[in-house]
Formats: C-alpha cells, structure tokens, sequence
RNA sequence: CGGGCUGUAGUAUAUCGGUUGUACAAGUGCUUUGGGAGCAUUUAGGCUGGGUUCGACUCCCAGCAGCCCGACCA
C-alpha cells in the first residue's frame, strides 16, 4: 500500500477503457499491452500522457525510487524544465548536444528544455558550496529529482522505451576527493540493483560495463535482458556482470577480468546508467571549494540516471504473456482485481461487501462492478490488465463457498471465504 | 539524418477511376451471462495541399504524420 494512491476503485466509472485491438502501427509489445489496457495514451512519437491505471504504476515506481535514494542520502528537488541557453554555452553542449530541445519565445529569447540537469544543478550548487565544511563526513552531497525530460529523438521508438518526452530520475552527487566519490558510486551500484530487484527485474538486469558517452570514457550501466532491447551486451553468468558490446575490446576484458569465451550475447534494455563526470560539469561553471589549508579545488562529481518511463516499458516486455501484462506485486496498480459475475441482486451485494472490506483492511483493489459485460470479457480484461491476484465473486463461487481467486501468473484458482482473501493480501502488502 | 512501408468511422480492416463494405466500440430495445454473446435498429470515414481526369479515396507530385531497418544516443 503507497500512502499517496488511494485503495479502491470501481471499473465501472473508472474513464479508461481496454481495446480489444491492438494499435495497428504500433508492434512493441509494451506499447500494444498498455494503450489497450488504458495505462497510457499516445499522443505522437515518443510521448505518452499517463491515465489513471498507468499513473498508478507509475507512481510506484516513483516511490520505490525515492525510497531507495532517501535511503542512500539523497536529498529531492524539482529543477526547472527551462534552461537558460548561456548555461549550455558555457560547457559547449549548446552546440554539440544535436537532441536539444531549443524553444524561444515571443520575445526572442531562446531556452533549451531539460534532456539532463548538469546546467541547472552546478550553478545552483554553486550558490551554496564554498568551503570543505560544506561537505560533511557523515552524509554525501546527492540531489535528485523525478522529472520530465526531453530529447530530439531522431528516432523515438519501441513505444516507452526511447521517447521524446519522458520520466527520468537524475541524481547529482559531489565530492572533495576521489576516494569519496569512489565510495558513493560503488554503494550506488547496490543502490541501482536494490531498485531493479524491487520493481521486479533484478534477476534479468545486469551491471554493464560500458562507455561514458560524451561523459566520459567509461561507466556503468544496468541492463535488463528482453528481445525488445537495443543494446547488445556480453553476460558473465558466473559473476553476473556484463559488457556493453561497444567496449568489447581485449584491453576491456582483461581489465575486468572476464574471459572472452565464457561471455554469452544478448539483447538488453539500458535501464540505468551511472557515471563518473569528474570535473566536466564543476569546471566550466568554476564550482570549487576552499580546504582547511585553504586552497581552492574543483568539486568532483558524479551522476545517476534511471528512466522510470522506460522502466515501465521494460517490465511489461519482459513479464507478459499472449493475453498481457503480469505486474509484480511492488509496482502493479492495484493487488487485487476483484470481478462480479452476473447480476443476481445478492451476488452483486456480496461483491460489493467484499469491496469496501478489502479497502477497509487497506487493500489496493480494482473493483470490476460493470453490469452486461460478459464473464468472458471480464476475464480477457483481467488478464490484460494484469493486476497479480483475481478474486471471482459469482453465483458459483458463492455456492462454492466464498471467493475464487487465481494469480495471474497461474493457470487454476481456489475457492477461499472473504477473510482468507484479506489475510492473504496483508501478509503481502507487509513484506 | 539515410532507406523502406503505411495513411479509409473511435478502433481494426476490405473493395473500387463512377453512391466506400464489414467487424468491434458507441446509442436504443429485447434476449443472454464462467473465457472477448445473439437479434433488430441508429450514429460515424477517405491526413493536408496541388496536379491528371467529364469524374480521384483510388493515379501522379509535394507536405505532414506513424511504424520498421540503419546511423545517432546520458
């Protein structure tokens, strides 16, 4: 349960709709799975409005992450979307960067749309870092936000997972030594893989070796194994690291030690990245700090992506079957998708009982109480929608005893009464 | 940014140089209710702009948009 998402909601004034059909244009799954189940909608190339069952997800992803970084000694702001050009002039991204969004006003004034936060973060922190005291022992200096980002894709693609607009978590952090830095980065990597393991996709996500792009020469990346990816990487499944193909060079292997044969090729989603930017931010925009001997250093830097868009595209390519999406428990919209079969007046009482109940005892439930739709259709909803656990209430279940619930991952159901369910459901909201 | 394919109703599709047909969705009525029901009835369509033609949704050109491949890519 997630403080901020309420926990009930009927299906029958809920605004979205599934589509029995498959957008015809569209053939990555996670687009096809969650336009018809009406998590999002498309509004052109690479970006998506998030609807309610889609902004729930969403949501959680958001409070996993925000955990995880509270946890680690993150410190959240909201940097503005708005970047002042002078900004990208001064680190020469103005002109290099070729997916810059550049917008420019009536009145002439030409501003870059947030694709990272280097440009904002630095200069702000420089208002406020001056001296080594500003940096305290017992806690790094780590910012992030959860916000918007926007890149010129010249090819936005595979539905979530490369878009125009999309939902990134960027962490900055700061250092007055190589050692510190070193420190931080390694416990991020944990971090990182903490995050994947919850959201449900750590046994199929990898830390990657790989380049720095235009960062620097190299980093570190978190792969998520699925056809659907773009990157090609090498696993080692021994020691559960891997390489991006791009660094797959002798001098590479060697330095990490992996043997060339024992490396196994495969497709994979860039999930998360973290990066080791030394001075290439804190320089141009001169952000240093004085030592107790008072000389003057520039501040070293690091900094962490993860796209919680692209994340949930990621999940729903790699946990769905033919009939949809299978949420994990961790980020699924609701726990429980309750259906109503029939529309006997007492069964139809009875299901509404056990709908304010869950609620009350603060389970997350999708009630489905629309009337003249047909069992069938219900259940192709259910599994499309993917929500981890269906409780049935029908005229059989009733006779049968109680409530027929079946996971959706699973093929059979049983039949168990209304506290049942609810034990069943809070031993899981606890863990 | 190079290459390819595509653009018909809310969605998915079909046919045609001469009144655009169907399914689903939506509305109404009745029946039906454990794996996307049935009958009746209604609503709703040719991306934009040019050209060819007696006549263009159809052929041609341009634009725009979408998808796929490649290049690129925090």
């Amino acid at each position: 349960m997630t403080k901020n998402i309420t926990n009930g909601m009927r299906q029958s004034i809920l605004f979205t709709k599934t589509r029995k059909e498959a957008p015809a244009d569209e053939v990555s799954k996670n687009a096809e799975f969650l336009v018809r189940g009406g998590f999002v909608h498309k509004e052109m190339a690479g970006v998506y409005s998030y609807l309610p069952l889609g902004l729930r997800v969403l949501k959680k992803i958001e409070n996993i992450i925000r955990e995880e970084m509270d946890k680690a000694g993150g410190q959240e702001v909201l940097l503005s979307s708005f970047q002042p050009k002078e900004n990208w002039e001064k680190t020469g991204r103005w002109e290099s960067m070729d997916d810059l969004y550049k917008v420019s006003d009536s009145s002439g004034r030409v501003v870059a749309l947030g694709p990272t936060h280097e440009e904002i973060i630095v200069p702000i922190l420089k208002n406020y870092i001056s001296s080594h005291k500003d940096f305290l022992a017992e806690k790094p200096l780590a910012i992030y936000q959860i916000q918007n980002k926007f890149r010129m894709e010249l090819r936005a693609k595979s539905g979530m997972l490369r878009g125009r607009e999309f939902i990134m978590k960027d962490m900055y952090s700061f250092h007055t030594s190589k050692e510190d830095f070193e420190n931080f980065y390694e416990k991020m990597k944990d971090v990182y893989k903490t995050i994947f393991k919850r959201v449900g996709i750590g046994h199929l996500t990898y830390l990657t070796f790989a380049s720095g792009g235009t960062f620097s020469k190299y980093s570190h990346e978190f792969q998520t194994i699925s056809s659907a990816g773009e990157d090609t990487i090498y696993v080692d499944e021994a020691s559960g690291n891997a390489l991006n193909k791009e660094v797959l060079t002798d001098e590479v292997l060697g330095q990490l030690g992996l043997a060339k044969e024992k490396l196994v090729e495969q497709k994979a989603i860039e999930v998360g990245n973290i990066f080791d930017l030394k001075t290439k931010y804190s320089k141009p925009f001169d952000l240093s700090f004085t030592d107790a001997k008072g000389e003057k250093h520039v501040v070293l830097m690091g900094c962490y992506g993860i796209g919680l868009s692209r994340l949930m595209g990621t999940v729903v390519e790699v946990l769905s079957d033919d009939k949809g999406i299978i949420w994990p428990e961790s980020i699924a919209p609701f726990a429980v998708h309750l259906l109503v079969l029939g529309e006997d007046e007492a069964v139809l009482k009875e299901a509404d009982k056990i709908y304010e109940s869950l609620q009350k005892s603060g389970v997350e439930v999708l009630f489905d109480d629309r009337l003249g739709m047909s069992p069938g259709e219900k259940f192709a909803d259910s599994d499309l929608l993917g929500i981890p656990m269906r409780a049935v209430v029908s005229p059989r279940s009733i006779k049968e005893g109680g409530i027929e619930i079946k996971k959706r991952n699973e093929e059979k159901g049983k039949v168990v009464s209304l506290d049942e369910l609810q034990k069943i459901c809070l031993k899981k909201s606890i863990n």
